[in-house]
DNA sequence: ACGCCTCTGCGAACAGTGTGCGCAACAGCG
DNA sequence: CGCTGTTGCGCACACTGTTCGCAGAGGCGT
């Protein structure tokens, strides 16, 4: 079009700077995949948290522009969904054939859920803010395969549902809290020991009761990481032992009803 | 300085329109105090629901700037610790003198928690988050009247401790999911039965098993509200039976060694 | 080999966000 | 009257999610 000193034979239109060496080769590096997106995107999460998770800032790990995500990935929101769903399948979720071992398996699958919520610890808000509204792939084999086990050990599904309820809120609870504490203090640079120090005396004045501090006082002592476990197991066999006296019971009755149908 | 057709005697510095009467007369409205934004900000959190909350739609509901807040509140995750602990005071936790009366206290205690997360369905996302970081007053109070319930009934303070953690995380658990349900609902304009009409075949197609969806066709015909409420109760009742059953056994370990003791 | 057509990436732009800075207006004091 | 500390706020900055229209590239039929 215009006449410029560049020597090449096809005149660029735009800015002259637009050479063939200059130009990026694109295609060259790998192309944007949802599959890609999804992992670096958890990858930033566990990283640097859900705050620091920014559009522009995943596709400059991509090595992309911020709105070619868009191509792939409706909107934040549906990125989010799909995050949520790939980290479910890291889920473990016995599948059992022996009715009498659904306590084996519901424990296993209770510290998966927590194991995976400490690995990944937007996670737990992610699912608190959502219910059960994400009807991804793996959410919803992992909530049939949890029924399942409680199905095979003797609960009808109406119960079965209302116990999985119980059970991950639970666990979705606890291991919420528990990950908001972790990334509080990853945040602040502190370990455990360094806040009980610090936030202790404050507790304390702010208590008349001294009960409170006291308990604090005590976790200094031990592992806090044991003693946060320690934790999640007594609440996870408070329930586990409810369901175990319920299933005898119903199993029980369930016996009864057939001997006298029989007979 | 300039000339103007206005009459006034003393001239305006600035651009002209600035005399007494344009200018606002900013201390006749009240002033703004903590306590006013707090109220505001959860009256808004409470129509809008927590992405409504900016400072600047804040401010304007109060009739003043975004940026004035920041003289009474010294950023946004302030007001929210600020609000949540503001909302905590609606808390209604019993207290008791009667040790037998624990269950009940307990059993008011999970549903008055249950009742105002649903009644502010921004505060089980705020506490997913944040576990027990935030140290206002009556966040405290509440901690301390609660264990109280526990350590009256019998427990030591430790497993005082952990049986509230299980509680109070399986409320909160369950309420968050509760909320999020709901309010993903509001945002759509649609009611639960017309969810379960959408969803329910969506979900029988994804999951190869009928089990799953079988119980949402199943809810279909009975009120959800009662519905959620009856998955509430049973959770609590499940856990509420183990800890009675704990009591019971420790109560009689105690007395076993004070018979012990005494001989 | 050519033209065309769909797919993919991206720069610019828009409406909003939280928040720091510095200035103006006021209340209460001496 | 002036001074001083408190309170409100306009401006600005660095971000955010998302839309639009354009520019290349790959694949296809002819």
């Amino acid at each position: 079009m215009n006449t410029d000193s560049d020597p090449d034979d096809s005149a660029a239109p735009a800015p002259a700077l637009n050479s063939v060496w200059t130009r990026p080769q694109r295609r060259q590096k790998e192309q944007l995949t949802r599959e890609r997106i999804v992992a670096e995107a958890i990858a930033l999460l566990d990283e640097e948290g859900i705050d620091a998770l920014s559009m522009r800032t995943l596709g400059q790990r991509l090595g992309a522009g911020a709105t070619s995500l868009y191509r792939h990935v409706a909107s934040k929101d549906e990125l989010i969904e799909l995050v949520t769903d790939e980290v479910y399948g890291e889920l473990d979720v016995p599948e059992i054939t022996d009715p009498a071992s659904w306590r084996l398996a519901l424990h296993v699958n209770a510290h998966s859920l927590r194991q995976v919520g400490l690995r990944h610890m937007w996670l737990m808000n992610v699912l608190g803010q959502v219910g059960l509204n994400y009807l991804g792939p793996n959410v919803v084999s992992v909530t049939q395969r949890s029924l399942a086990i409680l199905t095979t050990a003797g609960f009808d599904m109406h119960e079965a549902a209302r116990a999985m309820s119980t059970l991950s809120s639970y666990v979705i609870g606890i291991t919420s809290a528990e990950a908001g504490w972790l990334s509080a203090l990853r945040r602040r640079g502190m370990s455990e020991q360094e806040w009980y120090r610090v936030v202790g005396p404050q507790m304390a004045s702010a208590a008349g009761d001294a009960g409170l501090a006291e308990i604090y006082l005590e976790e200094l002592k031990k592992d806090p990481m044991e003693t946060r476990l320690g934790n999640f197991v007594y609440g996870l066999d408070l329930i586990l032992d409810s369901l175990e006296i319920r299933l005898a019971a119903k199993l029980a009755a369930d016996q009864k009803a057939r001997a006298a149908a029989s007979q």
